[in-house]
DNA sequence: GTGCATGATTCCGT
DNA sequence: ACGGAATCATGCAC
């Protein structure tokens, strides 16, 4: 990030013995020095800025490094609040950036701070309304250039702090754009998810978490890879043809083994997946179990005891089946025909 | 280098 | 908040 760019604080020059030089000159020198310093450092600042953005670099973000590290660390503890999972999934959202900003802003420059100044510099001017006269109209010429100035800084900072968090937020994007493919174990785990519940491919939270815990990522990357498949699936099905039927013979070979253990059925399930713990062998592959195959079979009295299921999936996929080699409707295989 | 596959991001509707 | 759709950006085979 960049360092501190502040200039080395200039040195006022040095102040006339107070006897030799009348009050008011002295203290209207002392103001226009400290407006002074003000003004050469917003320009410079400015200047400086603008020759980076010159060069092609980012403009530089006017606060000290300790200020970035701190907005280092907020968006960081943004992106791991799991009470905005926007933001953890996708990038820093802006009313998130407005917040922060706000915080920062508030925290650099509290709003009572222009209120106290001029306050405190109306009182030395009162006091010194007893050894010179001091006119309203120079009372307000100073509170106009106090807030002038004030209003001056917090324009510079805004800017600068948003320019600080508008960059920190591209760098985690560009780290987050850098994509690794899943490993061939998250593949097949996603897939034989997704193939299995093919009716209704939208796995529960917990059923994402134990996807996302078998395939080594996360709960947002098992998210898109099931926004992605569902779009892609639906918009393509043929393609997936021979994937589908790969993983529905994988699912049902996996089913046979496991069922010959014999499993209690699960009675009542609020979600595919969510039907206890998700029948995830220990080796990785992913089968159901008769636990899942219970839920998803129509019970002998016809009604089906499926979740409440995405209607406009049901109604978009018309997936050709996949040469099913059982063919037994009601099976975990018609789920796929479905 | 090119084209496709795929994970991530964004926008929008519900 | 979640999902659909479009899009972007990268990985990878050729």
């Amino acid at each position: 990030m960049a360092a501190p760019l502040r200039p080395a604080p200039q040195q006022p020059a040095p102040r006339r013995p107070a006897p030799a030089a009348p009050l008011g000159r002295d203290t209207s020198d002392v103001l226009q020095q400290i407006m002074a310093i003000t003004d050469q450092s917003l320009d410079e600042a400015q200047a400086r800025c603008g020759a980076q953005a010159g060069r092609g670099q980012k403009a530089c973000p006017e606060l000290p490094s300790d200020e970035v590290c701190s907005l280092q660390r907020a968006l960081r503890d943004q992106g791991e609040d799991r009470s905005c999972p926007r933001v953890s999934s996708g990038g820093v959202e802006p009313a998130a950036l407005t917040r922060l900003l706000s915080h920062r802003l508030a925290h650099l420059f509290p709003p009572q701070a222009c209120r106290e100044f001029t306050t405190h510099v109306t009182n030395l001017l009162r006091e010194q309304s007893r050894v010179r006269p001091v006119s309203s109209r120079e009372m307000e010429h100073m509170v106009g250039m106090i807030h002038g100035k004030f209003t001056a800084i917090q324009r510079q900072l805004k800017q600068s702090t948003c320019e600080a968090v508008m960059t920190l937020r591209s760098r985690l994007l560009d780290a987050r754009r850098k994509r690794r493919n899943f490993s061939k174990q998250a593949t097949e785990v996603l897939n034989e998810y997704f193939y299995s519940h093919l009716s209704n491919p939208y796995p529960s939270e917990e059923t994402k978490e134990e996807l996302a815990r078998k395939g080594g990522i996360t709960v947002s990357q098992v998210s898109n890879w099931f926004g992605n498949k569902r779009i892609r699936y639906k918009k393509n099905t043929g393609k997936f043809q021979e994937e589908a039927t790969m993983y529905t013979e994988k699912t049902s070979t996996a089913t046979k083994v496991r069922g010959s253990g014999g499993q209690s059925s699960c009675q009542s399930t609020p979600s595919p997946g969510s039907c206890g713990p998700f029948p995830l062998t220990s080796g990785g592959d992913m089968v159901l179990t008769l636990r899942t195959l219970a839920f998803l079979q129509p019970p002998p009295g016809g009604v089906c005891l499926q979740p409440p299921t995405h209607s406009s999936w049901q109604r978009a996929t018309a997936p050709q089946p996949p040469s099913s080699p059982a063919g037994d409707s009601g099976s975990f295989n018609s789920d796929v025909s479905n």
